[in-house]
DNA sequence: GCAATTTAGTGCACTGGATGCCAAAATGAA
DNA sequence: TTCATTTTGGCATCCAGTGCACTAAATTGC
């Protein structure tokens, strides 16, 4: 739980896990895509992966998390990214190339993002978790935004500039997931565009 | 359950209810702001209302369910005003109309909509169920999107209008229920605005 | 080799939300 | 009264999540 991706050892003291998070995600995730979520029990979950129900919880807080996975180390990458943006780049186009940035992917993990990212669309539970990730996001963007805008993340410009940005990247993930579009990385890049230009109609004449 | 505010009395029959959704909210909503929405079990709502666990649960599908209220009226009333908008007024201009029309309370009203608001904002277990209702939101608003942009609603375009505008219209809700702002239609304003123009930064010459 | 320590795993009891099922209560109509 | 109708209530059950005490397996220091 401690070991985020490290390649450092750490000298090994204690009983060794008897498995990984990427293990329980493989066979919950495999078990979500067969039999569907809601049809799946932790207790199930548990007995596929060889631990006990108990043990479950404490690789993961809770169910809907094991689809989320290492959601928190995609979210500090993203900060940092905007923390090192060049002040004189735009913001929204900051905004657009870090979402961008953060969001590539090697051909072998697609598969399974988009196994992940077709549950957490379709399935109510993790659609209604998946708020409470997406709130973390925000408050990300909205600590940048109101960097660039002045004043408080919480004031009324910083929140927008957040929750749109959310909305827009969204957008990108669920027609990627759901159609076979073939770059999530272009999506995100047209939904950020349309965004950054407030969804100009072509007007005859202004 | 079936009968949604509409004035007709319709005959009688069979055991009368013993209570109102409004009155079981109202119960709810001041078990909630006195003791906080975890440390309140529907037992005991059941219990304060003088009904059973079981009948709470046919009065409102979930616990949550009952923070949100009338949230399907109010929906069906943006989505018909959506479609009554005149062609020739611009999409974003309808939106932002619409959505201020909307969310025009009474004062009667202004407490206890702030009461349901902080909750839906601050509780996470609120913050979760919250994705379920927007999701509706966000339907409709691309049905609209896809009727104006052409395109099908669940093409990135709409899909893009629709979770922005949801992102400025959660923004203004946000920003009203802490802060003490005058005006919830006003913020509403506001945020679609800064939508409409994409955020532009005062920039020195382009 | 043997405690002491450290870390992971397990079993169990319990809470709380949610659902299905069936019987009881309360009403209007025949 | 009797019947159909509708709401209510009780009960059993499922499942997610948590706290706690205890066991298992490894390293460290003696």
């Amino acid at each position: 739980m401690t070991n985020t991706g490290g390649a450092v050892p750490e000298v090994t003291r204690g009983r060794p896990a008897s498995t990984t998070r990427q293990d329980v995600a493989r066979v919950a995730l495999d078990l979500f895509a067969r039999q569907g979520y809601d049809e799946t029990t932790v207790d199930e979950i548990a007995v596929a992966v060889g631990i006990s129900r108990r043990t479950f919880f404490r690789y993961y807080e809770s169910k809907p998390d094991v689809v989320w996975g290492e959601f928190d180390a995609e979210l500090g990458r993203l900060r940092d990214r905007l923390a090192e943006a060049p002040d004189g780049e735009p913001m929204m186009d900051v905004l657009r190339r870090s979402v961008m940035a953060t969001n590539r992917f090697g051909a072998g993990e697609l598969d399974e993002l988009r196994i992940r990212m077709v549950l957490i669309g379709s399935v109510p539970t993790l659609v209604a978790h998946s708020a409470v990730r997406y709130e973390e996001w925000c408050e990300v963007v909205a600590a940048f935004a109101a960097s660039r805008l002045g004043g408080a993340p919480d004031d009324l410009g910083p929140q927008t500039v957040a929750r749109a940005a959310l909305g827009a990247a969204m957008a990108a993930f669920a027609c990627w997931a759901r159609h076979g579009s073939d770059d999530l990385v272009e999506d995100v890049d047209r939904a950020f565009r349309l965004l950054a230009t407030g969804f100009a109609e072509k007007r005859p004449a202004t």
